[in-house]
DNA sequence: GCAAAAGTGTTAAAGGTACACCCATGT
DNA sequence: ACATGGGTGTACCTTTAACACTTTTGC
């Protein structure tokens, strides 16, 4: 087939077959002890970690044809032809983190037209959960630069503006994603519309120069805003930790996650008396520290109704 | 162009640019007043409704095209390439129903590959709140044969086997989808696994000759269950009322989307006192009944947090 | 001994559950 | 008069929030 003839027949397929691609990104977390340099013992903070991978080229220069390109990105890809959507998820993960069998949940689809400059994509958001202690330094060694980054949200503004029957609130978040070496910055903008009865909530980011690629800031939250909800009433935390861990562990999981600094004697009644979602062990922490914790294990029979 | 031609164009097409289709289904709620037969007066019983459209074509046919002719099925249609996916749904739901400006939200995206037998589809499910008072007679008087049905859930069976580190927990639902005229029976299969610390819940239907189209069953009951879900702890519910109704009329609605009965005083003090969600009007109900019942409307200032 | 984390007990306020009872109105 | 739904008050129990206090261990 000549140069030519080629050439047609991309843009007859085009123009009459034109469909939107479909990909997934995959938001995946894990949580890790903070270090203190000013403490030598094994002191407990848990940070919220998310893998982020660096897209080829150059930032500086100004593409066209991908306008992502050296940005930072959630990890992800297309969906093939004879792959389930679920599958996409589960190969996406096992490519960045050579780790199977955690927990995994659909987020949302994000369908905008003009999402991706280049094309339509319409985009599935998925979110993993995996334990660090299982991970070690899996992502990173590749040839692939990826990275692990702390991630915190702040609120910067709040703006609401009464209407006629209701009101308008809009809100400003930064996102900070961190480590070592980056620190990237990036907003999103939380529309909320009360008219009537009827309320509505739109997500918004800034799709700039200087933060992630394509909508990944808006992902990113609603994925943290989606853990912060089920961690209050399903097993979604366990999968963040380890077998045994500390009821200790436990809670600053849980007030990292949800921004809530608890009250340590509830929250142990609450897990164990009341919920009864861990189970005491004989096995008791180890390392440097001041008194020993006993470990705890998740009561597999725990239901959540 | 030639027959032939256009022939090795289309395979041609279909083989390098082979994408999935898109699609959006829409579960379009309201909620009607039960007519009770052996009582004169204005008895209130809330029933949830749903509407359905029938396929064209005759269900006793075999068609390996498309085996889902003359099925009853959510209304829906293809995502063009042009329009953000957010907009396909407002567009079926404004042609089905001829109401804009209600409330609706995205709830999943499934992508199995043989989801529809004929081709690879990704479907992405929204969930729609319509106030029965607005509607009238809007559906089912079209040429398109677009049908109100009752919609409830009865569990069958459950199944729950012990594992090494956890259990299976296989649920067997019947939904039924009733009106004058026809009455649907489908069934979903639910299927949560806990090994260790991670679960997992899996939705399945039959996808048999009896039931509704395509996976249509599943995507209800999990409308059902996020409306469920929902109805708690946020003002959802109101998109199902008229802009003045009374205390009992919420109760009823809370009850028939929960499956709960609830006590009168209990819901009555939470609803104005704890939660302030409703404030009393000076209006009151009309019509053949005992006593009349105050008026109340949302609170528009009310906080979810 | 002191600092820091592990772990227990006690109390008050808030929220949920249950029920008894009065009110208004059409037949 | 009475049946039926509308509406209020009150008692009891569970959960949550707050804080005081004891125990263990490394330095």
């Amino acid at each position: 087939m000549s140069e030519q003839q080629q050439q047609f027949l991309k843009k007859y397929a085009d123009s009459n077959y034109k469909k939107p691609s479909n990909t997934v990104d995959m938001v995946i977390f894990t949580a890790v002890n903070a270090e203190h340099e000013h403490n030598s013992r094994n002191h407990l903070d848990k940070l919220l970690q998310i893998l982020l991978i660096k897209r080829k080229g150059d930032p500086c220069v100004v593409d066209e044809q991908d306008p992502y390109k050296g940005k930072w990105a959630l990890p992800g890809g297309f969906v093939n032809y004879e792959e389930d959507l679920d599958r996409t998820a589960i190969r996406e993960l096992e490519e960045e983190t050579n780790i199977a069998g955690v927990y995994m949940e659909q987020l949302y689809t994000c369908g905008k037209v003009y999402r991706d400059l280049r094309n339509r994509v319409i985009s599935t958001s998925y979110m993993a959960l995996v334990d660090s202690s299982k991970l070690d330094m899996k992502a990173g060694d590749d040839a692939e630069d990826a990275r692990w980054f702390t991630v915190t949200t702040h609120l910067l503004e709040e703006l609401k503006t009464t209407t006629k029957l209701g009101y308008i609130r809009k809100r400003t978040y930064e996102l900070r994603l961190t480590n070592n070496e980056v620190e990237i910055k990036d907003r999103i903008f939380i529309t909320k519309t009360v008219e009537g009865r009827v309320s509505k909530t739109e997500w918004d980011c800034a799709g700039n120069q200087v933060g992630l690629a394509f909508d990944h800031a808006a992902i990113i939250y609603s994925a943290l805003e989606r853990l912060k909800n089920k961690v209050e009433y399903t097993d979604i935390a366990f999968a963040l930790l380890p077998e045994r861990f500390t009821l200790t562990e436990l809670k600053k999981l849980y007030e990292v996650i949800t921004g809530k600094t608890l009250y340590d004697a509830n929250f142990r009644d609450k897990m164990e008396k009341q919920k009864r979602m861990v189970i005491q062990t004989d096995e008791w922490s180890s390392g440097k520290q001041y008194r020993r914790a006993r470990l705890f294990r998740f009561n597999t029979d725990w239901l959540e109704d």
